[in-house]
Formats: C-alpha cells, sequence, structure tokens
RNA sequence: AUUUGUUCUCC
C-alpha cells in the first residue's frame, strides 16, 4: 500500500493526477485493498489542478466504499476552496468539521488565516485567529506569518513589527520564512533600508540569510534603481557563502 | 506514503 500511494503521488507531483486516477479505478476493479492515504493523495492532486469538483467528488466516493475521510482530506478540501478564492466556502467546511469528529487543527485554521490575508481580509483572519485560540488550538509560526504578511499588504507595518515582537516575547520563533516574508514584502514596497534592518534582527536572532532572503532584497534594490547596492550585495552574497543563483 | 506560511518567471 505504501509502494501504491507513492507512486499515486508521484503521478501527482508530476501533474498526471489523472493517471493516479486510472490506477485507483484498476485497484478498485481488481477487489484490491486500499487505505485513506491513497485517497488523500489523490484529493489533493486534484486540488493542485484545480480540480476542486473531482476532490469533492472523490471525497464522497470514499465514503460510499466505508473510508473516514481524516484530517488530510478536509484540509486539502479546505485548500481547495481557499485557492478558487472562495474564503465563504472554506469557512463553511470549517464549521461543518467543528460539529463532525474530524475537528479543525493547526492546518485548517492555518490555510483559511493565511487565504483572507491573502486576500487582504485582514480582520476576518484576526477573527479566525482569536476563534481558534478559543478553541484550544495554539497559533504557531505559520500562523503568525501568514498575519504578518496579511499586516504588511495593508501597509499596516508597525502592526507587523508588534506581531513580531509578540512572537519573540513568546514561545513562537519566528523562522527563516518569517523574515523572508517581511524582508520581501517590505522591498517590494520600497522600503529596503527596513528590510536590511530586518536582516540584521534575523541575525540577531540566531539566524541566516539564505538565498531567498537576498534574492528577495536584490529585488528591492533593483526595484528602486539602487543598483550599485544591488551589485555589492551580489558581492557580499558570495562572501557569505550563498552565490546568486 | 498523503494536508498549511517565504524570492524570481506568468497574470
Amino acid at each position: 500500500l505504501y509502494s501504491i500511494s507513492i507512486l499515486v503521488n508521484c503521478y501527482c507531483n508530476l501533474g498526471r493526477v489523472d493517471l493516479g486516477f486510472s490506477l485507483l479505478g484498476k485497484l478498485l476493479k481488481l477487489g484490491y485493498p486500499l487505505n485513506v492515504v491513497i485517497f488523500n493523495t489523490l484529493i489533493n492532486g486534484f486540488i493542485h489542478i484545480g480540480r476542486l469538483d473531482q476532490s469533492v467528488k472523490l471525497l464522497d466516493k470514499m465514503v460510499e466504499l466505508g473510508f473516514e475521510p481524516d484530517m488530510f482530506s478536509y484540509n486539502s478540501m479546505v485548500k481547495g476552496f481557499c485557492r478558487r478564492g472562495d474564503n465563504v466556502g472554506a469557512l463553511r467546511l470549517l464549521k461543518k468539521m467543528d460539529k463532525g469528529v474530524c475537528k479543525p487543527d493547526v492546518f485548517t485554521y492555518n490555510t483559511i488565516v493565511d487565504s483572507l490575508c491573502k486576500d487582504r481580509l485582514l480582520s476576518e483572519a484576526l477573527e479566525i485567529f482569536a476563534y481558534m485560540r478559543s478553541k484550544g488550538i495554539s497559533p504557531d509560526v505559520v500562523t503568525y506569518t501568514a498575519l504578518i504578511r496579511g499586516m504588511c499588504n495593508l501597509g499596516r507595518w508597525k502592526q507587523a513589527k508588534e506581531l513580531l515582537s509578540e512572537m519573540l516575547g513568546n514561545n513562537i520563533a519566528p523562522d527563516i520564512i518569517t523574515y523572508n516574508t517581511l524582508v520581501d514584502m517590505l522591498c517590494k514596497e520600497g522600503m529596503v533600508d527596513d528590510a536590511r534592518a530586518t536582516i540584521d534582527l534575523m541575525i540577531e536572532n540566531g539566524g541566516t540569510p539564505d538565498i531567498i532572503t537576498y534574492n528577495a532584497l536584490l529585488d528591492g534594490y533593483c526595484l528602486c534603481g539602487r543598483m550599485n547596492e544591488a551589485s555589492k550585495l551580489m558581492d557580499l552574497m558570495v562572501e557569505k557563502g550563498c552565490p546568486p543563483d
């Protein structure tokens, strides 16, 4: 079974969910034993090619066949709604999970918070943030990073920095993705110097900039026409053992 | 073995 789901996942990663799907069909006909992971892999595969409709069908089918959808199944579905820009659909599914046996977990909430932030619906995202805590699900670094992005998106730099401090002051360590997100957002708004300060802060906190950090900053320098600094940065990248790619 | 957050390219 492991081998089959690896194979199916491989098809999905190659963008050939159809091949995985027809394999499932054959296995079903042969009466081959299956498990929930194979269904989940395909549900997720369909989501990644924008076929939420197929995922819905497959979810129904697995239930029909007596397989219980789990967190993976539902979380992929939630992501599917979010990807098509249907936050309402995602929230509806969240409520449904709330009532069922598969309670929303940190993945579920993070998916929705991120989607709302990307759609600039920060206050809605903050409501979900509060809601998840009320349900006893602790936000993690992913939740915070999504919110920071949402704040930056609206130019709420001060609020974003406060949230970052809140993380630092609490038990949640910002990771490289958190810093990279901030650096990138600042650069895109032409606040390259603040971006540099953010990188310094990252280093102070024990982080190490990576190629993504540097590329974001490089893009920032180029966007504001500071080409001298851009080329100096390229030299620095080589020095730091992170050569431009 | 399957689910969530970062750079560039396309929009």
